[in-house]
Formats: C-alpha cells, structure tokens, sequence
DNA sequence: TTGGATCTGTCAAACGTTTGGCTTATGCAA
DNA sequence: TTGCATAAGCCAAACGTTTGACAGATCCAA
C-alpha cells in the first residue's frame, strides 16, 4: 500500500489505498470524507471511513483535486518590491483573511517592470490560480491585464486603482489622505506649498496630488510641485526633489508635502544639510507613517492608511467573487488618517523669511 | 476548441486543441513542446507544433504537470511574522532565486504558534510543495518536522538552526554578531555590561548570547542577562527588560547589548524616560539594522546581517537538494557586521557612575 | 407477489499531462 | 530484392481525484 512511485520513494496513501483498508470503493471514500456530498453513504461508514483515514494519515492530493475540479485554492499576491515596508501588512493582512477560508497565497514580486509582470500572470495562468491580487499595476498594464480578465480569473486592485479597465479594488483614498495633508498644513498657517510627487503613472498618487492641491488653491495659497521620475518612496529621491525645491529662485515654500515618508526622511536631511531647521524655518508631512518612523528627530508628521485592512478587505472581495461570480463586488476606499507628530508646526513670521531671503 | 467546461466557461487551450490544429497526436505536441525530450520528432514537425502553440496560446497546465510529474515546482516559504522587517529582504532573496528557475514561492505565517506550524505543514503536504524554507521553526517543533522530513520533502531552514534534527541551515553566524557587539562595547571601555535577551528557545539567540558571554567573560568585565519571555523583538519587550536592569540594587550596567533593535529602542526610550541620557550615560547596541532607524537620535549602532543574500543562499540549497536528492548541502553560515552609529560611546568615568549611584 | 421509492454504494469517465511501448516509414548495406 | 537498424510519431496507461449514471437492497403500499 501507499503510492509506489512518481513521487518516487514519497511515502503517500492514497482514496484507494483507503479504501482496500476500509473495504469499500474508493469512490465512496471520496464521498464519505466530503462534507458536503449529502446523502450517499451512511452514518455508520462514514464513522467506518473517517476513521480509517485518520488512522492512515490520509491528506487529499490538492493537485489532483485541482486539475479535477479546475480550481486551486490558490490566490496569487502580486506587489512592485517586497522590501517596501508597507507591503508586508498587506500580505499579511490578505493572508490572514485567506488563510481561514482554505486558500493559500502565492507571491510574486514585479519589481515595477512591465514585462515581468506579464511573464508573472503568464506563470499564473498557467499554475490556475483562482484568482489575483495586484498591488503593482502601472497604467500601462491594463492592456495584459485585459487580456488576463479574459480568461475569467478574478483581478482584484488592491492599494491602487488602474484607468482604463474596470476591477473591483479596495484602495486608501488618496484624495482624502492629500486633502488632509493641506488641511492640516493650511492650519499652521503655511500659505506657501510645496509638493514632492512620486512618479506620474501611479493613480493613487495623482489622487493624493490633486486632494492636496485642490485644497491648497481652495484656500487661496500658492503651491510648486515637482515630480519625480523615479519608483516610488526613496530617500534619494525626496533628496532630489528637495533640491530642486531649494535651488529655485521662487520664494521658499514653508509647507513640504512628500508623497512617502521615505522621500520626506530624505528632503528633511538634504534641508537640515543647507542649515534649515525643522519644524523653525519649515514643516513637512509624509505620506504612509512607516513603521520605525516615530522616534526620528523630529519625528514625522505623516498620513497613516490602513494597510492590514486594505489587504484583509482585497481577500474579502475575492472570496466574494469566487463565491458569487455573477455581480462584481463594490470597490471600496478606505480612510487614512492624519497622525500630527513633531516635523510640522506654524509657519514661520514672514517677517524672518524676508531677512532669510534677502541673505542669498 | 479551447476547453469545454470544468473550469467553468474559462477558455483553456490543450494539449488535444493544439494537437488537432497541428494534425498531430497530442503526445506528439507534448514533445515537441518538452525541450529535453531528445530524440522523438523532426525538426520540422516540432517548428511547426511551436508555431501552431505559440500562436493558439497555449500554455502547459502546470497542475497536471503536477499530477503527473509529482513536483509542483513550487517551494514553501514559512514565515513567523510577515510583520517583522527583516523577513521582507529574506523572502524577496527566497523569490528572487527561485524564480528564474522556473519555482514560486508559497507563503505562510505561523505567528509563532506550533499548532499553525503544524496546521500549515500539513495543508503543504497535501498541496504537494517540493520544498519548504523555514523561518520560523522553536526547539519543539522538530517533532513535527522530523515526520515531515519523513514524507522525503526537503526542508532549508534560513535565519536560525534547530537542535533535534538535522536539517541544512542557512543561518547568520550569531556567535561572530555577538562577539562583535562585545568586542566593540569593551573597546570603548566598558566593564559592566547588560544583555537583554530574546526568548530562550530561538537558537539563533542563544548564540548570540554566547558569543557575547564568551567575549565578555574573556575580557574579565560583568555581565547581567535578563531573559525574554515574549516573542523577540517588540519595543515593549525592551522596554520591559530595561526596567528590570534599571530596578536592581546592582551597579548599574553601563553597556546594554539588546537582541532586537526594537528592543533596543524600546529600552533606550525607558532610560531616558529616567533622564539617562545615551551615549553618555550608557551605550547601547542592537542587532539586525532594521531599516529606517539611521535617522533615530541617537541612531542606533547594530549588527547587520546579510538577510537577502540568506533568502538567496536557503533556495539554492533548496535547487541544490532538488537537483540531487542524494548529498545533503553544507550548511551555510553567513558573517554579519557591526555598524556603529551614535548609540555607543565611551565608558563614562566611573566618578560621575558613583555620584549617581550615592543620590539615590 | 408485484411495483415503485428510497437509500447505499459501485462503476467508470473524465481533468490535462507524461512517457514506455509499439507501429510505421525511411535509409542503407548486402 | 531482402533484411535490418533507426527515426518519427501514435497509442494508451497512468497520476489521484470528483461525480453522473447505474445497480442492489430494503421497505412499504397495493
């Protein structure tokens, strides 16, 4: 008894080799050990069969069950870079949601490359995973991804919304989260902005820069953004912009919004280098409150989203759709929320910033 | 063509869909598409079958590979605590070697539970994983483990050892970082030295405490251990041990050594809480250079450890097992280093250490 | 006793591959 | 021409399940 071969040598007991133990077909092994085939082998063989199988350390071959049943119990995460600290949240947050309900969770990393993302959900396809996590979309891949909605598995967005095709997503509302940000700058009395953009191609980044400016030019202040070219949330890169921001001739801006903590670490370093002092002489205001963050000096004023939940609410949908594929689920926004810390504070007289200016 | 049903209305072209379009027999189209099967079709037919395939789609179901072959190509990565920073560069290293060998990475969070542990094996035994990386293994999980290791299925541990059972490890050397962290806190002149350990039964740690006790007692300085119960590395739990080395009647210590730099921040905002100022006062060092705590003041001097090159180096045991079962791999120890930062500083002078004593 | 119902359980055909064995076709020497 | 090796491709049996179709048994009413 037990599998001879293929898995050569791998010791595995089979529904036959139940069966020869239990003396019954292995088909109504199959059936006695499923909860839900109703009414096709009674209480007593049942009890029989269970126990039988228990006591041979029976586990159903998933892989067999899959190709039968064309479904995997399989959910496939995809991000941009697993080293972005706001990403283990989310998997945890998917896989803990996952988890309970049967399905496990591949992942797979794009590294915010096109074609490896289409080589990815090619490698999906091909290993029938049920459905599809995407926290790495760029507005480019909606022409793959189409084409991968086309074979009927479930794409849900999560974190990030995509133009151009519909999915169900469950993202931060970045429109919230920039309004926030100018809100909270607006009342230190800041009438001079700054906006230090990620890269143009992500959504939730325009929503997090028009929420911000909208606000900024609702209250009649003034506002320069500039924009990155690089991945999202480097330190390097709000060093970059930062120095754009600092060698323009305009009148400094006192107000700094970063569109990620990491760039806002960054253009506060580069600040303080060419002897400004922050909060004195400016505020500035992250984006994602990073964790290990709270003890910097001074420490970061910054949107917090809910990453866990966003993760959480993404398996959500996707045992939804699974569950029933016929309507799709609504797409949901979560809100972030403003968590004052020490790196903003009012604006400075303006007074000062004339005799600042004028030293140049 | 394209498949009927069973992955309902999913549009799925076979082997058979390929085979009728090329007019060959579908075990034909099956070599030809094999890039090993060495000498059973013409060139021609093969350029011609790839034409046909390429241009229909197809591509291989890797779940009836699967079945099939008995190898899944894919690999367990088994994680204690998604959350925790340093797994992140582990599990991109993981994916990023294993990928272009043509294996995903399955993912799976214990949160330091045994019976997870347990729960999480079996449902992979039963998904047929071909191996398993594991991250998150106590000493008495290797009960578990050795009927697992029966099943014939390899399993790498990265980032820690396993006394019980031997399996390859791809571990940092904990023993050098310890000593590391002594040599430089005796360096700098101090002789009353504290260590807050994490839990007992990560052997990682255990290490690392002795390499530390070793250098300490070879120096002829002092040592007080205080000993974790919580899981390792909560800021919270340094705050913890931090109190209890602050509450004793003994001198107080003047280098503290912390096995987590969460711990370590945790301990360092208790003391100063207690206007003890770092590195005046005392020293502190931590271990791991979790990221994005360069910026804290003081920032933390630690003990960096190659955590991607670790991912990297446990899926190549992983390849190398699987390519020849035969020969275990050498297990791997891989060197950290010591980054010193503003956390340390000399001893202070053993006058100012008695006037504080005496004012108590 | 016959004729359904109903309830248990068996049979066998899939699911999409891989792969050993077999049948032709082809080439070449005798 | 025959004989024989070799090459090219077909056949069919797995791999471990699920599941519709069927068969026997049991029970009850007529």
């Amino acid at each position: 008894m037990g599998a001879r071969d293929a898995r050569k040598g791998r010791t595995t007991v089979t529904l036959e080799d139940v069966a020869r133990a239990a003396g019954v077909h292995y088909s109504t092994v199959s059936r006695a050990l499923d909860p839900n085939a109703v009414r096709r082998v009674s209480a007593d063989t049942r009890k029989h069969i269970q126990a039988v199988a228990e006591k041979m350390g029976y586990q159903p071959d998933m892989v067999a069950t899959g190709l039968k049943r064309g479904r995997t119990q399989t959910v496939a995460a995809i991000v941009a870079d697993l080293g972005n600290p706001s990403i283990a949240p989310v998997l945890r947050g998917i896989a803990s949601r996952l988890e309970p309900a049967g399905f496990m969770s591949l992942f797979a990393e794009t590294q915010d490359d096109s074609s490896r993302l289409e080589r990815i959900l090619n490698h999906l396809l091909s290993r029938r995973v049920d459905a599809i996590i995407l926290t790495a979309a760029r507005v480019g891949d909606s022409r793959i991804l189409r084409r991968f909605v086309g074979h009927g598995i479930p794409v849900v967005l999560a974190l990030q919304g995509l133009p151009g095709i519909r999915l169900p997503s469950c993202t931060n509302d970045d429109l919230l989260g920039g309004t926030l940000a100018a809100q909270h700058l607006l009342s230190l009395g800041h009438r001079r902005l700054a906006q230090l953009r990620g890269p143009a191609d992500v959504q939730s980044l325009s929503r997090r820069a028009e929420g911000f400016s909208k606000a900024i030019a609702a209250a009649g202040a003034t506002e320069v953004v500039i924009q990155s070219t690089a991945p999202l949330g480097t330190a390097d890169d709000g060093r970059r912009l930062m120095r754009v921001v600092l060698d323009s001739k305009r009148a400094r801006p006192t107000g700094i919004f970063a569109h990620h903590d990491l760039m806002a670490l960054g253009a506060l370093t580069l600040a303080e280098e060419r002897g400004l002092k922050c909060p004195r002489d400016f505020s500035i205001i992250g984006y994602h409150d990073v964790p290990n963050l709270e003890r910097l000096v001074p420490a970061l004023t910054t949107i917090r989203q809910p990453l866990e939940e966003a993760g959480r609410a993404a398996s959500e949908m996707v045992l939804q759709i699974l569950n029933s594929p016929s309507r799709q689920p609504q797409s949901r926004r979560l809100a972030p929320t403003l968590v004052v810390r020490q790196s903003t504070g009012p604006a400075p007289e303006p007074a000062l910033q004339t005799v600042r200016k004028s030293r140049r």
